[in-house]
DNA sequence: AGAGCTGAAAAATCAGATCTTTATGCAGGA
DNA sequence: TCCTGCATAAAGATCTGATTTTTCAGCTCT
C-alpha cells in the first residue's frame, strides 16, 4: 500500500522490526538482544546494528549496555517519520493513523492555502487549475484512479506553493492518505461535485491572491473529508482492526461525501 | 540551545555530519566516501556506517555502491525529524526554521485547542488553568524564565489534551520554539497582558467544552506570535545570521506583543 | 539498611576479509 | 559515427572475530 521499499539487508531488517513494533507484536518495554536478532533474521551484527540505530533515531527503541535493545513507548516515537507513518498505515494502527492525519490536515491545509495565495508562482497556479480540471473530468467519468492522481497533484502543489518547507514535506503523507481513502473504498463511485467546486474555489482564490477565501474554501474541503472519515471510523475506537480490507460496505455507506 | 546530546561515537559523528549538512558546509550533491569519513573523524567503519544509515533514514544522504555517500537536496529531508529541527535551530537556518514552525503552529494549535475542548481530561484542564496562573504571576514579576516554563507547560498540555498523537509529538518542538524566542530576546521584559488573557480564554473554553471559542482564542495567540515573529524576521530573508546573540535591541523593538 | 567493591553480561568499537553491485572504458559491429 | 555487450575495478555491503567499555547485580563490610 505504501512504498516501504527498503534497500539492502539492513533495510529489510529495519522494515520487519518496524512493522513488528508498530503493530504491537513487540510491545513497549520488551527487550531484544543483538545476538538474538542476528539469529532471528539470519544476518550479521553489522546489519542488525544499523537497523537498530535507525530505529533508535526514530525513538522506537533505546539501546543500553548490559541490558539490550528496549522497545520504547509510543509517546517517544517520531510519529512524523514517513516510515513510521507507512508502517502504521499498513498495520493495525491504520484507523488511528488516518484519524491523526485527518485532524492534522484540517489544521494545516487551510493555512497552507492562505500562504499559497500570497506565494504561489504562476506556474503553480496553472498546475492547480489543471489538476482541478482533471478532477472534474475523471470525477464525471468515474475513473477513480485518475481522479486520485489529479487530487494528489492538487494537494501536493498547494502544499509546495505554501512556501513552507515543512508543509511541503507533508505532501507525501497527504498523498498516502488520499490514496488510502480511495484504495480502501472510502470514496463513492462518483466524487461529490461540491468537492470539485471547492477545489476550484481554492485554485481561483490562490490565483487572485485572496488568502482568506483560499483558507475558507480549503477548510470546507478538509472539514468535509474529516467528517466523512470520523463518521466512518467511530465504531473502532481501539487499535485492533487487524483485518486489512474490512467492512467496506458499511464504511462506504457512512462516507457519502468523501470529497478529498 | 537544543538537546542534541548524542550517545557514543556514532552519535557524535552523526551530530557533526548533520550539523555540516544543515548548515550548508556540505552542499547537496557533494559526495563523501566512507574511508574518507573514517579518517576525518578518526573512527572505524562501523561507526561511520551507523551514522550514515541514520542520515539516510532522515533523507539527508543517499548511499550508492561505486559512487559513495551523496548529500541529498533539502526537499528530500524529513524536516519533521526533531534532530534536524534542532540542528537547524542551532545553525544558519534558524530564522527559516522558526518561520516554518510558526506557520505550522498557526495551523495546528487552534485545531488542537478545538480538539482539546472535546477531549481534555479534568486533570489536563487543571494543568492548563494552573499554567496560565503561573504565567500571570511570573509575567507581572518579570521572571521570563519562569514565565517560559509555564508557557511551555500550557502548550504542551494543550497539545497532549488534543488526543492527537501527532500533535502531542510536536510539543517538544513547540517548546523549543518558545524557548528560542525567549532566549534570543524576542520577548519583551513584561509579556503582554492580552496574551495572558487569551491563554486564560483558551483554558476556560477547553474546560467548558467550547471548541469554537478555544479555537478562536488560540488562533489569536498564535496569530499575534506569528505577526511578531514575521515582523522581527523580515530583515533577514536569507539564511546567514551566523552570530548567536544578534541584534537584540532592534529585534525586541519590533516584537512588542510576542505573547507566545 | 546502606555504601562500596567486584564479576560478568551485553553493547560498542575496531579491524581484516570477502561479497556484490555498478560506473566506466574498451572492443566489436551496424 | 554510434550503439551494444563485456571486462574491470572501485566502492559500498556484509560477515566475522577480537577487544574495549559500560553498567547491572550480587556480595561484602560496615
Amino acid at each position: 500500500m505504501v512504498d516501504n521499499a527498503q534497500t539492502g539487508l539492513h533495510g529489510s531488517v529495519l522494515d520487519r522490526l518496524g512493522t513488528m513494533i508498530t503493530s504491537g507484536a513487540l510491545g513497549a518495554g520488551e527487550v531484544l538482544r543483538i545476538e538474538q536478532l542476528e539469529a532471528r533474521f539470519g544476518v550479521s551484527r553489522s546489519v542488525v546494528r544499523e537497523a537498530i540505530r535507525v530505529l533508535e533515531s526514530m525513538g522506537m527503541v533505546t539501546s543500553r549496555r548490559r541490558v539490550g535493545i528496549t522497545v520504547a513507548e509510543r509517546a517517544r516515537w517520531n510519529l512524523f517519520d514517513p516510515q513510521i507513518i507507512g508502517w502504521r498505515l499498513d498495520g493495525p494502527g491504520r484507523d488511528e493513523q488516518l484519524r491523526s492525519l485527518g485532524e492534522l490536515r484540517r489544521g494545516l491545509e487551510p493555512v497552507a492555502a492562505a500562504l499559497a495565495a500570497r506565494r504561489a508562482t504562476p506556474a503553480q497556479c496553472g498546475t492547480l487549475t489543471g489538476a482541478v480540471m482533471d478532477m472534474a473530468v475523471h470525477g464525471r467519468s468515474g475513473d477513480l484512479e485518475a481522479y486520485l492522481v489529479a487530487d494528489i497533484r492538487f494537494h501536493r502543489t498547494l502544499l509546495e506553493a505554501s512556501g513552507n518547507e515543512m508543509m511541503a514535506a507533508l505532501s507525501g503523507v497527504v498523498a498516502a492518505v488520499l490514496a488510502g481513502r480511495t484504495h480502501h473504498h472510502l470514496m463513492p463511485a462518483h466524487p461529490e461535485p461540491v468537492a470539485i467546486r471547492w477545489h476550484m474555489e481554492v485554485a481561483q482564490a490562490v490565483q487572485s491572491g485572496d488568502a482568506d477565501a483560499a483558507e475558507r474554501a480549503m477548510r470546507d474541503i478538509v472539514d468535509e473529508a474529516t467528517r466523512a472519515m470520523l463518521g466512518a471510523g467511530d465504531e473502532t475506537k481501539n487499535d485492533e482492526p487487524r483485518n486489512d480490507e474490512p467492512r467496506n460496505d458499511e464504511t462506504r455507506s457512512r462516507a457519502p461525501g468523501a470529497g478529498t
